[in-house]
DNA sequence: CCTATATTTCAGTAACTACTGAAAGACAGG
DNA sequence: CCTGTCTTTCAGTAGTTACTGAAATATAGG
C-alpha cells in the first residue's frame, strides 16, 4: 500500500533486500498492535552497516514506527500524512536535517519534500536553519511539545472555529432582523435561534479555554492542568 | 466548489431548480473563505433574500448558511462534509427529520443519506426515532452541545490517540531493550528516547484532561471551565 | 401469500487530494 | 559572465474518498 519504489532511485538491489529483512525481523517480536495497523511498513532502505554490532540497530526501526503512526494520526485529523511524517521525523531525531535527508528517509520526491517543508514552516512548528559555510538549508522541529500544540491549536482556531462563530452570529442576526417588522416568531424560528445560541455559547467558552492554552504554553500549562484536575 | 449539481439526476424540474437557484444565490456574492488555505476567512456573504412575506423567509437561508459552514469545518477536521452537513441540519432545525427530508434539503442521493445517517448514529451524536403508526424512520440530533462534543472527543481519543500512545511505549521499549546488553547508548538514541518521553508525557496529560471533559459533560463542565479560567 | 413502502448495499464513477519529475529559478563562487 | 549546487514551482497523473443510482433486502398491512 505505501510501498513506494521510485523507479529511478532503485536503491541497489543487494542493500535494499538486506535492509528489508532486517526491518521485518526487528519489528516482528513485540508486535502487539500490528493488528491495528493494516500492514507493516517495509520498504525503507537502511544503509547497510557492516559492523557486527550494528550501532543503534533498533533506533531507526523505532523511529520509523513512530513516524508512521504519527502520519496515520495526522491523516485522520485532516493533516496530510507526509507532512505529519516529516514533522515526526524531525521531532524524533531531534537534530537538523536537510531536504535530501527527508527525501531519503521517507522516500518521497523532492517536490513533495520541498512543499511539505514549506507548509510546516508556515505553520511554525518547524524552522529553517542555515549552517555557516553550508550551502543547503536544514530544518528542525520545535522541541517543546506544549509549544507545538499551542501553535497548532491557535492556528486551527483561527482558521476553522472563528469563521464558524462568525457565521453563527450572522445567522442569528438574520433571524432577529426578520422578526423586527413582524409579529411573534414561529416555533421553528425559535428553535433554530436557541440552537444557534447554545452552539455559540459552547464555542465561546471553548475559545477561552484555548486562549488559556495558548497564553500559557510551556511554563504555565502543566500548572493549569493540575489545577483543573484537582478542582473537579 | 461546493455547488452540487447532480448532472444526471435532474430530479423533478420545478422543485430542484428552485432549490438550486436559491442555494447558488446564497453562496455566490464574494465567495469568501473557499480558498480554505492559509488565509483569513472572515466575513461571509450575506445573502440578500428578496422574498415578499414568505413565512420564515430568512429561516431557511440562515439554516443553510450554518449547515454549509459546519460542513466545511468538519471537512478540515477529517469528518466528511456530508456527514457534518446532515448533522448540522438535524441540530439546527431541532426536530426529527426523515431520510427524504435530508435528501431533499441537502440534495444528496438516497444511498449517501442512508450511509451517512447510519455513521452518525454509530458515532452516537444523532439517534433514530420511530413515530407511532408511521412507517418511516426519523432522526434527531442530540441537543446538548457539551454532550455531543464529549462523545466526539472520547471516540477520537480512543481511535487515534490511544494507538499513538501504544506505539510510543513500544518504541521506548525497543530502545531500552537494545541497550540491555550493550554499553552506553549513543547520543542519537538518547535524544530520541527523550523526545518520545516528552511526547508521551504530553499525551498522558492531555488524555487526563479529556477524561475530565468526558466525565463531566453537561452539568459539571461549565463549572470546570470557570474554575480553570479563574485559576490562572 | 402478495403489494406497497422504507431502507440498505454496492459496483461503478465522479471529484478531489497528494505526489512525482522535470523544468525554471535562485544564488554563491570562480 | 558562467557553473554547479540547491530550491521552488507546476502540469500531469496516481491514488483515494465520496457519491450516485439501481438492485436487493426488509417490513407492515391486506
Amino acid at each position: 500500500m505505501v510501498a513506494r519504489l521510485t523507479s529511478s532511485t532503485a536503491a541497489v538491489g543487494a542493500d535494499a533486500s538486506l535492509a528489508r529483512t532486517e526491518l521485518v525481523d526487528a519489528a516482528a517480536p513485540p508486535v502487539g498492535l500490528a493488528a491495528a495497523a493494516p500492514d507493516v511498513p517495509t520498504a525503507f532502505p537502511v544503509p547497510a552497516v557492516a559492523t557486527g554490532k550494528a550501532p543503534d540497530a533498533q533506533l531507526r526501526v523505532a523511529q520509523d514506527l513512530f513516524i508512521r503512526r504519527w502520519g496515520e494520526m495526522g491523516q485522520t485529523w485532516g493533516i496530510n500524512r507526509t507532512m505529519a511524517e516529516i514533522h515526526a521525523f524531525l521531532y524524533v531525531t531531534g537534530h537538523p536535517q536537510c531536504t535530501d535527508d527527508v527525501m531519503d528517509r521517507l522516500n518521497i520526491s523532492r517536490g513533495n519534500a520541498s512543499m511539505s517543508l514549506r507548509a510546516l514552516c508556515d505553520w511554525g512548528i518547524i524552522r529553517r536553519l542555515h549552517k555557516r559555510g553550508e550551502r543547503r538549508e536544514y530544518f528542525e522541529s520545535l522541541n517543546d511539545v506544549w509549544e507545538m500544540f499551542s501553535i497548532i491549536i491557535a492556528e486551527r482556531k483561527r482558521r476553522e472555529m472563528d469563521p464558524v462563530l462568525e457565521t453563527i452570529k450572522q445567522c442569528r442576526k438574520m433571524l432577529d432582523d426578520d422578526a423586527i417588522g413582524g409579529g411573534p416568531k414561529s416555533e421553528a424560528v425559535q428553535v433554530t435561534r436557541q440552537r444557534l445560541e447554545s452552539m455559540q455559547e459552547f464555542m465561546d467558552l471553548t475559545n477561552k479555554l484555548f486562549q488559556q492554552f495558548i497564553g500559557n504554553a510551556k511554563s504555565g500549562l502543566t500548572k493549569v492542568v493540575r489545577v483543573l484536575l484537582k478542582a473537579v
